[in-house]
DNA sequence: GTCTATATCTGGATAGAC
DNA sequence: GTCTATCCAGATATAGAC
């Protein structure tokens, strides 16, 4: 299921991580935990102090990954409009919903600042350096000067999480398009 | 817990919206739904079918109260913008989420067609009716002639349920009003 | 219609052998 | 480090009494 090179923390944690994904923290289970990662209870509790523990360690991978993710698209050539157009296109596996995004309707992880804290940070993020790309085009008279570059990146992000919504209620990803380009037709410099 | 006059069918559904708006479907369990009834084993089998028998009644009213609120708001009297505007600042319970929205992100309603059924028409139509005062706006010349109405509209219900999540990960309802500020800025007519 | 009793399975964790 | 055995509570449902 795994490399073979990979450790039983590791896969552990990658079974994890793709349990979250698919069926949130309260709708994963350890023992779905182990079966997907071929480990025993031992394993488990040898390596984590437990599911919690466990999830931790998970959502923080996780969360470190996406946020490099969205610095790396972000810092790419071109103008302040092309960089957030090329956020809002990067390829997503919409049906599947946002990793990080999707623990916030998790009762437990809001209930936990600790499995809260990586979410947060993940997003406020991401939201920070789309304002930041924002204010440059702002700067530089490709947007409205009186926008504030806060409260569009906000509006960017808020798209994306929401367009998730959209594609997974109707069960299908053009949802999830309509609402981006209907974004960046607002967004688009005349 | 409730009033007297209703009746334990009634009782069972209430009990049922609430914690499925606070927990999701996998997070909500029979004996939770009783307690908060107030109601025995017996009761609910006898009225319901199962879990996922009332779950569904209880989506079902939620999403209809959801869709007439909505109605209700975009149909008041103002300009095409003002009503979108209305829309998207009307009082909301912020941090407790989208009742029907948060249900995408549960593995077992997106599992069961006849649990996705009532989320994607709410979503749908809401969607539609924006759509309609999109492009109302758009015929008076309040919107760009070039805009898709049906995709702006699409923008507004994700940004609505996009902010939503900002809210929820940041602990602050100040989060999802940022978005909201930032969409109403790029849609404000000239 | 509602109650209690019962059944079976899973959730989450501990204990101790190897 | 990993395994198996065990624990107790909860999840979901059925049976049958009242």
């Amino acid at each position: 299921m795994y490399s073979a090179a990979m450790s039983t923390a590791d896969r552990l944690v990658e079974s994890t991580r793709e349990l979250l994904w698919e069926r949130g923290y309260v709708g994963t289970s350890p023992k779905a935990i182990l079966e997907r990662a071929a480990a025993g209870q031992g394993s488990m509790y040898h390596h984590f102090k437990g599911k919690q523990d466990l999830a931790l360690a998970a959502i923080r991978r996780t969360a470190d990954e996406m946020t490099a993710t969205a610095e790396s698209v972000l810092s790419r050539p071109g103008t302040p409009y092309e960089r957030i157009e090329a956020y809002l296109l990067r390829e997503r596996d919409v049906l599947r919903g946002c990793p990080v995004g999707r623990l916030t309707m998790d009762p437990d992880v809001i209930a936990s600042d600790a499995l809260r804290a990586p979410v947060d940070a993940t997003i406020a993020r991401i939201r920070q350096r789309l304002a930041d790309v924002v204010e440059e085009g702002r700067q530089q008279g490709q947007f409205a000067a009186d926008l504030d570059a806060e409260e569009i990146a906000s509006a960017v992000v808020a798209t994306v999480q929401g367009g998730y919504v959209l594609a997974r209620a109707s069960g299908s990803p053009a949802a999830f398009d309509a609402g981006v380009r209907g974004l960046l037709a607002l967004l688009r410099p005349a």
